[in-house]
RNA sequence: GCACCCGUAGCUCAGCAGGAUAGAGCGACGGUUUCCUAAACCGCAGGUCGCAGGUUCGAAUCCUGCCGGGUGCACCA
């Protein structure tokens, strides 16, 4: 339980004693009352909106709701002060005895503070990359990848049943097209001269996929008909291409437990066609004429489709081409499926922002799946524009010049892309600038975050180099600017509690630089006044207790950089 | 034409299941280094939260309608 679970309770049973005393009508919701932090620390250090929630059930003015309570909260254990203020807040102030325990909390606990059970070990699919299966990453896959790593660490700390998984989309024609790229590559391989005509992949990515099908297969396919080869060749360059994706995705720090092969659903099609068709929802029939432009050959054509506008879809979607092969769509349904069927409670998808309009047909497909039972939430993430020293960087997809994750990562490093990615909320574009995201300044919040803990960490080297003989810690030594940090600190249990409520992890990024700034400042009031400096050689228990604090400090920002998957910095160079 | 995302300080962005005077960085201006990392800190200035209604004790936040910017719109994956 943590502080803010612990005095809402408290506030709770307050409020359960007003009803026994007959001061509150019984039968009242308290699911509404919260405690949170005040915004204007001079307030308190914990406010409960329960007079203003409550005084309108209960038939009262919440001005006097709030002094009743007051009253008695003023008796609770760990509450100095509760004041009522503004319309009907009470503001409380607890004992410093209830901080002190927060930082041997947080020594305690290690990096398991803050760790929640608030997902009850529910299980929950999070895909996210699914970047199919025909090159490299780019940049453009890598926001999407940390988002979705950086929550899916998230939602574990909250005390999820997490499974990271990835969509490979090798089926279809693109993969094709991989397979008869990869057969110029192996003709070029054995010594052919080789036009790559449009159409065909032409990034060099594939001459060493070319070269291996060189040396375990001769000449035999070079002249021979595609036919003999194409599934083959599919193979080997699929897996080909999939090993260099997982290796470019582990320099990200990123190991997802389930790769998902499209290719792999066979009869799972027919069989979520007939899920969906057994509840009514699969007629055959013709869409309407597509409103936009590039739809110049349109024609009507009868097609089986699936009555996602039952589901808030804005049409009709087709399960099967008009020649009666299967879509696209109805592959992605029998993977739905078939996540369903593998038993979670709830599904997460991380989508670019080039299928922002896939996201009300799949929502709709899982909804009728599953009866409404399982929720499927899909987090749009948007692109990032690549720039060096405010110049956008050039890319052309086609000639095969863009800049890969591998190569962005391998420049500026894993922690710097990962932090700078939640820097802003996903659904934005952002910018991602190699020169600023590597420069060591306050404008850049990794290196200010990652400075905060190395100057942390440097106190026990200083202590030790000192000499100091450290007491143990007596926590009273503390002052309130001292506590203020730490009342800051323990707040991280609530933030991730929020942060994996939302599927935001960028909430985690935002709130560590706050953190760290809250610790700067602590440590800059050591230049005007060396009484406030953390080692203070003459006085071992001042310093034993600073220590600590700035330790706990440390402690908290190490588990919070830890869960969006970024290491701490001991020290910096 | 429809759908989705965005619109908050000069710039880049936060704003926590609606909450008390809307926050931070950069930039500008003014300070702080015989001192634990000044790679930092402090102060000051700057906002009709795109516009107009609605719900509410209370709206940047929820709803509706506009305006502006972006993206996507059969049987491609």
């Amino acid at each position: 339980m943590n502080l803010f679970t612990h005095f809402t309770a408290i506030v709770h049973a307050a409020l359960a004693e007003l009803v026994s005393a007959g001061t509150l009508p019984a039968g009242l919701s308290f699911a509404n009352v919260g405690v949170e932090p005040p915004r204007d620390p001079a307030h308190g250090d914990l406010a409960t909106n329960a007079a203003m929630v409550l005084a309108k059930p209960a038939g009262t003015n919440p001005r006097a709701l709030a002094e009743a309570l007051a009253a008695r909260l003023r008796s609770a254990p760990g509450i100095t002060a509760a004041e009522v203020a503004g319309p009907g807040f009470i503001n409380l102030r607890l004992a410093d005895s209830v901080w002190h325990d927060q930082i041997n909390a947080m020594l305690g606990a290690g990096a398991d503070y803050g760790r929640s059970t608030a997902g009850a070990g529910k299980r929950i699919n999070v895909e996210y990359v699914s970047a199919n299966p025909t090159g490299p990453m780019h940049m453009g896959h890598c926001r999407g990848a940390v988002v979705g790593d950086a929550l899916a660490g998230l939602l574990e700390f909250a005390g999820w049943g997490v499974t990271r998984e990835y969509y490979i989309n090798d089926a279809g024609g693109q993969v094709d097209t991989l397979a008869r790229s990869a057969h110029l590559r192996y003709r070029e391989a054995l010594g052919q001269a080789i036009t790559i005509p449009e159409g065909l992949y032409p990034g060099d990515y594939l001459v060493p996929v070319g070269q291996a099908l060189a040396a375990d297969y001769g000449d035999r396919f070079v002249g021979a008909d595609e036919a003999e080869w194409l599934v083959l060749f599919r193979t080997r360059t699929v897996a080909a291409m999939m090993e260099r994706i997982r290796a470019d995705l582990a320099l990200l720090g990123i190991a997802q437990d389930v790769f998902f092969s499209e290719a792999s659903l066979g009869p799972r099609v027919q069989q979520a066609l007939e899920a969906l068709q057994a509840k009514g929802l699969i007629y055959e029939g013709v869409l309407e004429k597509p409103k936009g432009e590039a739809a110049d050959d349109w024609e009507p054509r009868p097609q089986t489709l699936f009555r996602s506008t039952g589901f808030g879809d804005d049409q009709d979607r087709a399960m099967k081409k008009s020649n009666g092969s299967w879509t696209y769509f109805a592959g992605d349904v029998a993977y739905h499926w078939d996540k369903l069927s593998r038993g979670f409670d709830a599904l997460v998808n991380i989508f670019g922002a080039d299928h922002a309009g896939y996201v009300k047909r799949m929502t709709a497909a899982v909804k009728a799946l599953s009866d409404g039972a399982v929720p499927l939430d899909i987090k749009i993430v948007n692109l990032v524009k690549l720039l060096r020293a405010g110049e956008p960087v050039k890319m052309s997809k086609r000639a095969g010049t863009f800049v890969t994750l591998g190569e962005v990562v391998e420049e500026v490093g894993k922690d710097v892309v990962r932090f700078v990615m939640l820097t802003k909320r996903p659904e934005s574009p952002m910018d991602f600038d190699f020169a600023k995201v590597v420069e060591q300044s306050r404008d850049n919040p990794v290196f200010y975050v990652q400075y905060a803990h190395a100057r942390i960490a440097s106190l026990g080297r200083r202590v030790a180099e000192a000499g100091i003989a450290l007491p143990p810690a007596d926590l009273t030594l503390l002052d309130g600017d001292e506590l203020a940090v730490v009342k800051l600190a323990a707040t991280f249990p609530r933030l991730i509690e929020q942060a994996a409520e939302a599927r935001e992890p960028h909430r985690i990024a935002f709130w560590l630089g706050d953190l760290a700034a809250a610790f700067h400042s602590q440590w800059n009031a050591g230049n005007d006044d060396p009484a406030r400096r953390f080692v203070l050689a003459d006085r071992p228990e001042l310093t034993a207790a600073r220590l600590a604090m700035a330790r706990a400090v440390g402690q908290v920002i190490r588990t919070g950089l830890a869960v969006i998957g970024v290491a701490a910095a001991e020290e910096l160079h």
